[in-house]
DNA sequence: ATGGTCGGAAGCCGA
């Protein structure tokens, strides 16, 4: 079973990409953010046609949007809050019909931010914090279900080798220690296990995403890695290996962000 | 030290 995750950054725009992003990782499963795309819209036959007779779309004008595409069977679940009374598009949840038995699936776009890292100052960071604040409040209620994993773009890096330079990112939205703090709250409150870094060890740089504003992305490589995959403890056994998509920021027309996927076993 | 580039509700705003 492959679960993978992708902001997209318009769904109508790149779309034609999951053709080469399934011919890489073969998901059975690709969780999407920042689709900015309303539901009647959404390409859902172009991708049916890709091979995910499963869809789920949960989009707005412009902005946002989030959804799940899938090669086994799965039911939408609604009883989710509608985080911080905004009325967005940053939330999907799934009970996945998983061969081994169903799987909680959470797909997340966490609020970016802004650029200021201070809640008085900074409204959009004040909306940060609040979202992870009550994600982790609603997650923590979830921990006793079995077979859960969460994905998404979650617009924090926590570790210090997920940016490029620990030292200049402290103070920059995605890397202060406040975020970092919330997330591993959100993590431990929720029983959640790091499944990317499962695999590769903390001393190592991991990066999911590369500005836009570079020169050359890959040659500077001042990334940052802000989409992550997280299980259940009792899915922790059945990690079979993960794979960040480097490669797709280089295509044409690339989104800012790379896919991530991570396998499990029956 | 600053500004750099994307996408869409565009000629600005959010990232």
């Amino acid at each position: 079973m492959r679960i993978a995750t992708w902001n997209i950054n318009s769904v109508r725009l790149r779309w034609p990409l999951l053709k080469a992003l399934d011919a890489a990782l073969a998901p059975d499963v690709l969780c999407l953010q920042e689709t900015k795309c309303p539901d009647e819209f959404f390409p859902r036959a172009e991708i049916e046609a890709l091979g995910f007779p499963h869809i789920a779309a949960k989009g707005m004008k412009g902005y946002n949007g989030v959804a799940i595409l899938s090669r086994v069977p799965m039911q939408v679940i609604e009883d989710a809050p509608d985080w911080c009374a905004r009325g967005d598009c940053r939330h999907l949840v799934a009970l996945l019909d998983a061969p081994g038995g169903p799987i909680e699936l959470h797909d997340f776009y966490v609020p970016a931010g802004g650029d200021i890292p201070d809640r008085e100052a900074n409204p959009k960071f004040a909306h940060k914090l609040d979202f992870v604040a009550e994600a982790t409040a609603w997650t923590a209620t979830r921990a006793p279900t079995r077979r859960r994993v969460l994905v998404g773009d979650l617009n924090i890096a926590p570790l210090e080798h997920d940016v490029w330079s620990h030292k200049q990112l402290l103070d920059v939205v995605s890397h202060t220690p406040i975020e970092v703090d919330a997330m591993a709250r959100w993590m431990e409150q929720g029983q959640w296990h790091d499944a990317v870094r499962h695999f590769v060890p903390a001393s190592e740089k991991l990066y999911s995403w590369w500005s836009y504003r570079a020169r050359d992305w890959a040659a500077a490589d001042r990334g940052r890695r802000l989409d992550h995959i997280w299980v259940s403890d009792d899915l922790r056994g059945k990690l079979q290996r993960q794979h960040i998509l480097r490669e797709a920021r280089g295509w044409e027309k690339a989104s800012d962000h790379v896919p991530v996927m991570v396998e499990l076993a029956k």
